[in-house]
RNA sequence: GGCCCCGUCGUCUAGCGGCCUAGGACGCUGCCCUCUCAAGGCAGUAGCGCCGGUUCAAAUCCGGUCGGGGCUACCA
């Protein structure tokens, strides 16, 4: 049988680092097997699902390359993959369920519910609502099924036991008496998740269900509905939990979630599934860099870390900068040039497009993140208008500051060949004639026409900005000296 | 409270009874390289939560304990 796996999330909020992950072992497990990765929506939560959410997760998902085979918007055999186009059959099947005594109509209210539980905590025994408080069968009667109050409940087997091996945490056991009448269909005739997303499996024929462990203790009343159904389990796994720094469940308060945030800062979907990956998973050997494609190669669903793990953004970071130094210069400037033009607000000219690809190189390897390159790369479109505060102070109220200065203008105003090793060995002659150390010489001059201390290579930013405005910029720069 | 999951450097992890004086990566520190910043190279830093048990031998197996997390909705 061939594998069939599927990435479920419910529209009520954005796609976050941790669906993230989810999405990706399940696609990763899929290609491993050669088999089918479904995209789905469970959205039976109709109070909080939305339109912009699903955009945003679908959007997302593309923008990682996470394809999926089968499913919302590029369709299958099973029509939408929405389950609020499948309210029919999920009724269909609550009402098989209550024929066949599997399920009941169920009368207890909230504040029953809560007094039943409460007081199963005080007595320090199973709070799971195993059905007592419902009302004789025989007086149910017509009005109170009318009333639209009554729920419809899952009848849980008691006493029994459900018994499952999962993927990644090997044998479960839990007693039913843990286990709650669960209610699969709200009183105002809609499904409730546990319902719609089992039935769904079912249906669709998902052969493994991979996701996260919130939903472990969940797992046996999946797994009682499957049955019930009349249909063999799927195999399931649970993977641990993404946290935030301080080791609580990762949250909008730890920072960013949302996988919109780290495209929107500069991160490559690249970096960003290599650094998911490696939550929970390990390769095997020692290896950190690793294309998703080796991982397809590796990924058996074994090796799945049974820990939480923690987010940690400066690793993502790191991985991020590796990627974009592993870029083609060419790769590098199609997504590089959008951006300083945007930070320009205009488009670079023809010349200036080849002052860019000349400044790609020097770039690209100080860029950890994408949103870092208009930063460094405005100095060579746009003469400082200010000067980086410490940068002045630090370096152009010395005693040297006015001598390179002046020794790079007379330098440079005679230099014939404009190239970087010529400008490298006028200025280093300045240097020389002055015996001042680059450190100290060479600074001012960075600070003059980039405007901090802080810039690419100088000799080739002098080469790629051209004599005139090099000039123009150190004469500026001079003039404000006292 | 009940049930469930988890526990190796600060973080992600390798480790499946002897190969472990516990390996790799991020971070951090120092040095080298060097026109700044990066990148790179080298070196260093730091960990098996604790207590018992099994065993000739335990990070690895068992029990307990402590700690963290999840679930406990007519949310998913």
């Amino acid at each position: 049988m061939s594998v069939r796996v599927r990435f479920a999330p419910s529209p009520t909020g954005y796609l976050h680092v941790g669906a993230a992950r989810t999405a990706l072992f399940n696609y990763l497990f899929a290609h491993h097997f050669d088999g089918t990765f479904i995209l789905r929506s469970d959205d039976t939560d109709a109070e909080r699902s939305t339109a912009a959410f699903q955009t945003d997760i679908l959007e997302h998902m593309r923008w990682l390359g996470l394809a999926w085979d089968e499913g919302i918007e590029v369709g299958g055999p099973h029509g939408t993959y929405k389950q609020s186009d499948r309210y029919d059959r999920y009724r269909e099947v609550a009402m098989q369920l209550l024929q066949e005594d599997r399920a009941y109509y169920s009368f207890v209210t909230p504040d029953q519910l809560n007094v039943f539980k409460q007081r199963a905590r005080n007595a320090g025994t199973s709070p799971a609502y195993d059905g007592t408080l419902e009302p004789d069968p025989s007086q149910i009667s017509r009005s109170m099924l009318e009333g639209g109050q009554a729920t419809i409940r899952f009848r849980v087997p008691r006493p029994g036991i459900t018994h499952f091996i999962d993927m990644v945490r090997g044998e479960m056991v839990f007693e039913h008496a843990q286990v709650d009448d669960f209610v699969i269909m709200r009183s105002d005739f809609t499904p409730t998740y546990h319902l719609a997303s089992t039935v769904d499996d079912v249906d669709y024929g998902i052969t493994h269900v991979i996701r996260g462990e919130d939903l472990l203790s969940s797992t046996p009343k999946h797994i009682l509905l499957t049955e019930a159904l009349g249909s063999d389990r799927a195999t399931y796994g649970h993977l641990s939990l993404l946290m935030g720094p301080d080791g609580k469940k990762l949250s909008k308060r730890h920072g960013d979630t949302a996988l919109s945030a780290y495209r929107e800062a500069g991160y490559v979907p690249e970096a960003m599934n290599n650094y998911l990956a490696l939550l929970g998973w390990s390769p095997g050997d020692d290896e950190t860099i690793i294309s998703v494609s080796e991982m397809i190669e590796r990924f058996d669903g074994t090796s799945i870390s049974r820990n939480p793990a923690v987010f940690d953004q400066g690793k993502l970071a790191w991985m991020n900068g590796v990627y974009i130094r592993e870029m083609s210069d060419d790769d590098f400037i199609e997504v590089a040039q959008p951006r300083v033009e945007a930070d320009l607000g205009r488009a670079l000219t023809e010349e200036e497009i080849g002052s860019f690809a000349a400044l790609t190189p020097l770039i690209k390897e100080r860029t950890k993140l994408l949103s870092e390159i208009e930063g460094q790369a405005r100095f060579a479109f746009v003469a400082p208008t200010t000067y980086d505060e410490a940068s002045w102070s630090k370096v152009m109220e010395t005693p040297e500051a006015a001598i390179a200065l002046d020794g790079a203008t007379a330098a440079l105003e005679s230099l014939e060949n404009w190239s970087t090793e010529a400008i490298d060995e006028a200025l280093r002659g300045v240097l020389e004639a002055n015996e001042m150390s680059a450190r100290k010489g060479l600074q001012p001059i960075r600070v003059a026409i980039s405007g901090s201390t802080v810039s690419p290579p100088l000799f080739e930013s002098i080469e790629i900005l051209g004599k005139d405005e090099t000039l123009e910029r150190i004469r500026r720069a001079r003039d404000l000296l006292t």
